[in-house]
DNA sequence: GTAAATGCAAAGAATTTGCTAGCCC
DNA sequence: GGGCTAGCAAATTCTTTGCATTTAC
């Protein structure tokens, strides 16, 4: 379901909004976030918080949390799910197979070292793509 | 569909690019691969990273994939296996895990695609890391 | 030798940012 | 009012190009 988005450029900004959520426990405000940016950031606008937590949400970044009326709030701490990413547009789908937690543990004893999460990711041409490409073959290649 | 290309001559810079390609799984930008190959060609310009990317893609030597989010990334069709990246020292280890090719086509199912590959990251701290923060808890104030 | 490839730097294309003013609940 | 968004010029990010110089064949 996430929306394909031509292109991410990666930012500082964006980098310290994502740095300052994962080193947090409680999930902070908008406006929290920006005055801890504006700390090491001090021009950062508000506007661009907003911006990039936007955009942090539709990457699967990070999560909105509306408790009822007043701040929306943030959390970097999205649970393990997995993606399958299409080559030709870029479009990012959220997959239903189920998470292999056990996973961390053996890889855990295997690097004798403690794991925190992983990452999956497929790869390779989505549906519409394929019905895309199977649509010009039809004429000229 | 291959562009009518003169000649193609062997460089060292091409090589170095190759050699860096192969010897990773990850599935690097262009400036990641531009500081790699650095390290043993000092003088290399990003110029010549982007001109021989794309001249590598032509060949068809490299597959170039528009991931959504982020720069385009290069992948030299490596054989698939696992990783785990140490988020305190940056290390990556090779993991022994067995391939679970199977995915693949329960994914494609799933997306009403076809699935080429996957790519498994396991995130945490190494032992080593570990070692050296109980060495520093234990003595430091 | 000579065409292809490199290094450097500067130009391009496209997204992001910082403001500020305005929106809506 | 307080949280959030819109509009736009300027700044950034990533990629490509022009050109003098090297290099591979």
């Amino acid at each position: 379901m996430t929306k394909p988005r031509g292109f991410v450029r990666k930012t500082k900004q964006r980098g310290a909004i994502l740095r300052v959520l994962r080193n947090t426990d409680t999930h902070p405000t908008a406006d929290w976030i920006y005055q801890e940016v504006r700390k090491e950031m001090p021009n950062v606008s508000l506007g661009t918080i907003y911006r990039n937590l936007k955009t942090l949400v539709e990457m699967g970044e990070v999560q909105e949390l509306s408790y009822g009326s007043g701040h929306t709030r943030y959390d970097a701490k999205s649970h393990t799910h997995y993606h399958f990413v299409c080559d030709e547009c870029g479009r990012i789908e959220d997959l239903d197979i189920p998470c292999m937690q056990d996973l961390n543990r053996e890889v855990g004893k295997e690097v004798q070292g403690h794991v925190r999460e992983h990452r999956l990711e497929f790869y390779g041409v989505c549906g519409e793509c394929i019905a895309e490409q199977n649509r010009k073959t039809g004429s000229v290649s």
